[in-house]
DNA sequence: GGAGTGTGTGAAGAAATTGAGAAGACGCAG
DNA sequence: CTGCGTCTTCTCAATTTCTTCACACACTCC
């Protein structure tokens, strides 16, 4: 494990529990030139992941072990490995879609094998060009920053304490393109399957991050209202 | 998980007197592309030890000349080498458990030629980067220094003296560039997946580092908490 | 404007996480 | 055998974080 020193040809790591679609995905990754590991469930993947650091992590959203979500929020947690998620049903796109777990890209089954190579290599080049180390991975908005690898968020070059769930919040907000999140969503994404607080405990949250990264609470900028169905994050000024 | 391969090329010195063992191992790693030496006796292996810094040293705990034990204490006292115990019996795993000599790994005989490999490859992946990180030999923060090489701490210029548990934490939080580690990545990364204790007794090694460490162990300046998740090195004093 | 719904606010209690001390296990050295 | 060093585990206290509730305020549609 040579963290964070990238060496010049990736390794992709493929968590899929289906042999055949695993060993389809290995066999045209290793054409094109990746070094592949496998995996067939989602704690082992982890595990894995977190042992190796892989340059990309290849994913199925439904694994035994783990769910895909759940894998790609606690991989959030500590590291900021690019991933693409495989998703089997169309009805899944629309949660991965507004992802802001930092997914990369997804592609959903069937899938043409040089359509998802072509996909990889975008994330690598793309990854490549903005990620590579030594230093942080570092994602701003206006005076906002998130450093995903030490997990700090910073205004102004001011570290904000955020809590756990703030933290998660803001991220999956930060790096959505400005999609709004119903509470349901926000919960389903940020904070798991497993979350059991009721939606309107989303709105306290939402209200002590706005204390602590807004200019003027009471007038959002960042994180905006949309009235009857949830919130949205705004990088930009305009509006 | 399958795949990888990043750990090749490297020199194993084996300690085992029985030659049966020894060539079986021999055969082994070169096939997985290692360099192999090979010594029938302890002080004779800790002589060549010494005198060739091999990457990996698989040391018998049964040995003519020198107990392994003993072997691996004094080879602790000057090199940073990663070891590799190979005991006879089920009785002696349980004293290699403790790794309070520095052992990164055990394996009973008999072994699969395959596992036994396979643990080769994982030390050399795990130690690679935590403990014997490529470049300088000698990194500083602050006031903090570690001498990889002699398996040194120094505060100050005054030697701090730390068990192997605390060294290698230290280690793998050190050259992390600060990112987090949540308890059980800190297992996985610097104690190695043999590691039986509970999450919980990280926080314990975590509060022994900082007592002989941190200036106010009260307020911690190196190793950080990041409150729900785990903990962090900061190298710098700006927070 | 007013009803009806949705959202922001503050605070209190519950829950979770972490820190500290200390006891026990274990092997080793003298 | 006894003392020493290391590691694990336990409990209790301190701290941080989360949830919930009640109410004030804001928005929308008629």
């Amino acid at each position: 494990m040579t963290g964070w020193s990238r060496t010049r040809d990736s390794t992709v790591l493929v968590v899929e529990d289906d042999r055949a679609t695993a060993r389809l995905l290995e066999l045209y990754l290793r054409r094109d030139g990746h070094k592949v590991a496998t995996c067939y469930d989602g704690s082992e993947g982890l595990k894995t992941a977190l042992n190796n650091l892989p340059d990309l992590i290849i994913l199925d959203v439904m694994l035994p072990g783990m769910d895909g979500l759940e894998f790609c929020r606690r991989l959030r947690e500590v590291a900021n490995i690019p991933v693409i998620f495989l998703s089997a049903r169309a009805t899944e796109d629309d949660k991965l879609h507004g992802l802001g777990l930092g997914a990369d890209d997804y592609v959903s089954k069937p899938f043409s094998p040089s359509e998802l190579v072509a996909r990889v290599q975008a994330v690598l080049r793309r990854v490549a060009s903005v990620e590579n180390p030594p230093g942080p991975v570092e994602l701003t908005a206006r005076d906002i920053t998130i450093d995903y690898r030490r997990r700090r968020v910073t205004k102004n070059g001011n570290e904000v304490h955020l809590t756990p769930i703030e933290y998660r919040l803001l991220c999956t907000l930060f790096n959505s393109g400005g999609r709004v999140f119903t509470r349901q969503l926000l919960i389903d994404v940020a904070l798991g399957p497993r979350y059991e607080g009721l939606e309107r405990s989303v709105d306290v949250h939402i209200r002590n991050l706005r204390r602590k990264i807004e200019p003027d609470p009471e007038k959002p900028t960042y994180v905006q209202t949309v009235h009857g169905v949830g919130y949205r994050f705004n990088p930009d000024l305009t509006t």
